[in-house]
DNA sequence: TAGCCTTATCGTTAAATTGCGATTAATCTT
DNA sequence: AAGATTAATCGCAATTTAACGATAAGGCTA
């Protein structure tokens, strides 16, 4: 199983952008937006449990067709998210540290 | 100015929910989706700005018709991230502490 | 190379969202 | 009681979202 997408054991660089201010109300309305779906939590979730690349099996998990999850997953990645890598035939998909830790600060400024 | 709709002071009561599961997933996506509009996180932010009820004010804050402020007003308190009072002809609205502590450790647990 | 597997994209349909003006409802003021 | 003020609701149009099946694209494998 290849990780070469998955940063996890990176240390967190800083992030200096403010969490008020008109730039940060847009940024997190667009990505409460991405994260507005049962499905797409759900595909969030399932990535947070695993903690590493996963490659195909989300469809499986959701009562949905492929085309369906891949749409979802086009939310998550334009939202940056979630990150995907080719590997081969498949594509391996993670969550995006940097973007979940910007979320976190962006909801605890409310 | 009126205060009753907002409980600021209180100690803020343990949330015993469970932050994973099929019940969290629905609650943070429902959350996440109410916030998903830059005019509501506008709101709150708004809201959370004066840490007080705020009667009225909202609909200068924005550059958006009356109705329409009312109807995002209406998807926050639906989602319990808003709570109004009644104050004469007016009507005063707050944030919903509890609920925002709770998007906060639904986020966290991401 | 011929098929197979995996994922993205296309096209379509149905439903939901957004925004507004107009109207209604409720309360206050005079 | 009459008018003014505030906010919610209604009705409507335009846009976006969600879901699916079908198809295409890319890379393995035999």
């Amino acid at each position: 199983m290849k990780e070469f997408c998955c940063p996890e054991n990176e240390p967190p660089e800083s992030d200096l952008r403010p969490v008020e201010g008109p730039d940060a109300e847009q940024e997190l309305a667009a990505l409460a937006k991405a994260l507005g779906h049962p499905a797409r939590v759900q595909i969030v979730r399932f990535l947070s449990r695993r903690s590493t690349c996963v490659c195909g099996e989300i469809v499986d998990q959701l009562p949905l067709s492929q085309s369906t999850v891949s749409q979802h997953l086009k939310v998550l990645k334009e939202a940056e998210i979630v990150q995907g890598s080719i590997d081969g035939p498949r594509v391996c998909y993670c969550l995006n540290p940097r973007t979940l830790r910007r979320l976190r600060a962006l909801i605890s400024s409310l």
